[in-house]
DNA sequence: ACCGAAAATGTAAACGTTTACATGCCGACA
DNA sequence: TGTCGGCATGTAAACGTTTACATTTTCGGT
């Protein structure tokens, strides 16, 4: 049923050896030989297996990628960061996209065993630190925006907390004294560094500061919807509201619409990551920029380093610069759209 | 280095058979032995090798996907489709972004040999086809978005004609008689179908019909761009414009904006695929809803009913429905924002 | 204690490659 | 003519599993 190198041996009426030199076109093979080989493979529709290959080879010519979703813009342009470096050096992309939560982690890791060449892992769970010590040891990994790992993993991050005191500031710059934030995920440590640079505007700048202007959220459209009816309920009302992310920023807004507000003349907005949407929707929203599909090529860039690393190397952590991106939600007179 | 199946053997006093059992719980193992057997593994940190376990067993528990681009809403949201489907099964995703140009389409294709149970194949480029027999006879294959195949392969496509229908009749039905069309990228099925459609309308309702009323586009935000401007510069100007997909209304949109123009009081616009973003674009764009990540789901689907049976299927091609979602940009009374 | 069946475990071949090593061949040089 | 070197090719082991089959163990019934 499946033709295989032995197949094209027979009919070429050579042995398995040559038929492998052909294909990866190493070693001397006359020319007479080469193409007679190439003319039965043809023929009969050949091509190597690549798992055998593999087995052999101990190569498989395929980073994977361990997700905790998919959803949203942020991950699909991580994706395709990933995959552009990748396709350059001709390797495949195993996706798998796990819940952070331990075992179905542990049980994804196992998984790809044996079926990639190094691990791109986006965790950002805190306690999903542990886990990360079932990853095989000297195994080529890097980790995405996770928390700085002890265990010796390459890590790229974002500037979350510069971020986050670049936004909170301008905020504060535009007069306002009362900004409540909307926050991230439980757990998770871009949020939870975000929430940090909050804090610390709030404090150096002397803002009004009252636990009910810290809001719950999850980094969903949803959960920024919610966030906002609840602070919206708040007396007196914040005047700028800063979202750890746009998606939770574009939901607020549409709260902040329903609710028959202006933004950003009732109420100023930020969000964080921006996403391509950002400059669409009504009015632009201001936002703290990240590289995001450049975070997928340094992640690719590093891993293959590493790859292609003899000596063992020196684990290293990278941190992308965020730049603020003024727009018109927020009030200032900000660019264009 | 890399722990084994023997090692593990060998450390708990059992064969290799005896521990590839207690792995895939299947057989009878005493439970003293399997314990045994699974603390040694947990000590040892063995995880079996997925490469070889495919390779014996002929099954890699991964999908492929061939995809033309890794740019845009489309697609990721394709991807997310697929992933939750496979992942209900317990499959891995194997992406490969080729260009659909026929030598590398062929060789995503041969890499790929081995290391998948099944292909979903995107690649809409009409001449395409020819390349799409040089897949293995026989290998589960479902085609996304592409033209109806000869081969016996399944596939799954949306109402391209029946929304550009819609869509154009709609606009006609608010009046308009001079309808432009930005049309999509060269050669590609789907913008040829929502030309067709367009072009039905022309007719069926005696518009202005003119060959300048059909513009160039490639399906991108700038071509749809470049397209609106040199609509801008025809007399008389039409007074809607249907473009091919919504990225190049996006683009329209942003023309528009900075020539001064109101949409839909000076120019009624509509866009095809409803993206996440044609809610939010100002003001909202008027689409035809294409169920993006059913397309994903059910085309895996697709896939597993084939992997799973046992008798030779038929193949078949499912058309999903779309439905016009009408919004302000069209300048009809349509829903909300 | 013994027999036989059933249950548990072991042995080894297979999956489709790559590759170290062995073999054979040819021509050049002494 | 014999020998050596280099090149082309063949042989067979290895990669880490699974699994058919063979073998051993267990155990109930006598």
């Amino acid at each position: 049923m499946m033709i295989t190198i032995k197949d094209v041996a027979r009919q070429a009426g050579v042995s398995v050896a040559t038929v492998s030199r052909v294909f990866n076109d190493i070693d001397n093979v006359r020319p007479h030989t080469r193409e007679r080989v190439q003319a039965v493979a043809l023929e009969l529709g050949y091509s190597p297996h690549g798992t055998a290959r593999s087995l052999i080879t101990s190569r498989t010519h395929t980073l994977g990628m361990l997700l905790p979703d998919l959803y949203g813009e942020f991950f699909s342009e991580v994706i395709r960061g990933v995959d552009q470096a990748a396709q350059r050096e001709g390797f495949h992309l195993l996706i798998s996209s796990a819940r952070a939560e331990g075992p179905s982690l542990e049980a994804a890791l196992r998984s790809m065993r044996g079926r990639v060449d190094g691990l791109i892992v986006m965790s950002p769970d805190l306690d999903a630190l542990a886990s990360r010590r079932s990853l095989p040891h000297g195994f080529p990994v890097v980790l995405l925006n996770c928390p700085p790992s002890d265990a010796g993993h390459d890590s790229i991050g974002i500037a979350n907390y510069e971020g986050a005191l670049a936004m909170t500031r301008h905020l504060a710059g535009q007069g306002h004294t009362r900004i409540a934030m909307i926050k991230g995920a439980e757990g998770n440590f871009d949020a939870a560094e975000r929430l940090r640079g909050y804090r610390a505007v709030v404090r150096e700048r002397n803002l009004d500061a009252h636990p009910t202007l810290e809001l719950a959220g999850d980094f969903s459209e949803d959960g920024g919807h919610a966030a906002a009816l609840r602070l919206l309920a708040l007396h007196p009302r914040p005047t700028a509201v800063f979202a750890a992310n746009d998606g939770m920023a574009v939901g607020a807004l549409s709260a902040f619409r329903e609710a028959g507000l202006r933004v950003p003349q009732d109420i100023a907005l930020g969000g964080f990551d921006d996403i391509p949407l950002a400059r669409y929707v009504e009015p632009a929203l201001t936002s703290v920029h990240v590289p995001i599909n450049v975070l997928g090529e340094h992640a690719t860039g590093c891993l293959f380093a590493r790859l292609r690393a003899v000596e063992p190397m020196e684990s290293r952590r990278e941190v992308l610069a965020t730049t603020l991106v003024v727009r018109r939600s927020c009030g200032a007179q900000g660019g264009p759209g």
